[in-house]
DNA sequence: GCCACTTGGTTTATATTATAAACTACTTTA
DNA sequence: TAAAGTAGTTTATAATATAAACCAAGTGGC
């Protein structure tokens, strides 16, 4: 009846970040700050979390001078974001 | 851009109890502890904060000389939903 | 009537998670 | 060269979720 929701995607800041993903297909670290108006300590956390789970490929590079991360979205990450919708829509529909 | 997501109904069982009052209108505690699996610890305790935060409203009585819990949303409560539902729908729309 | 078992829960102890504060490392500006 | 800013990471704490343990009452066997 209720499928498991990925606790991984079924939480705030991870989702905005898999969200803001899947529509630019690339981001950076600041950008993703911006975006979702999280600290960036939190941010940092969340970002190695999906990174550990293979959602997301997490490159470190500098831009001017300064360090520059970079996330983009997996297939694997992808696809859990679609299995998620799918499985949070039975929650939710009407 | 992203909205906060209410920290109580953006939990799985919470949130599964609240999907299956709006369908039912009433329903037995033994009836959602069927329904979502949930152990009947956790669906006390989940309930509980529901209540209390006046989303749901509880009643216990007897039935056939057992107790008997049963839950009913309130307006408050769907409201809360709706715009959760509102809000969460900003994250996962293609 | 007594004992084991079941129903329908609640309480509480533990593990997990989320979050902000503190920190690191480096750069720019004055 | 000192202060302030950028771009993060680490870690300590608070909040949360969950199952295990518990409780109260009913049922069935003998």
């Amino acid at each position: 009846m209720f499928d498991e929701l990925d606790p991984l995607l079924h939480q705030q800041l991870r989702l905005a970040v898999m969200s803001l993903l899947i529509s630019v297909q690339e981001a950076e670290f600041t950008f993703l700050r911006e975006k979702t108006g999280a600290t960036a300590g939190n941010l940092s956390v969340q970002i190695t979390k999906l990174k550990d789970a293979g959602y997301i490929e997490v490159t470190k590079g500098y831009k001017d001078n300064f360090p520059q991360t970079v996330c983009k979205i997996t297939s694997l990450g992808l696809t859990a974001f679609e299995n998620y919708v799918n499985a949070l829509e039975k929650y939710i529909k009407k």
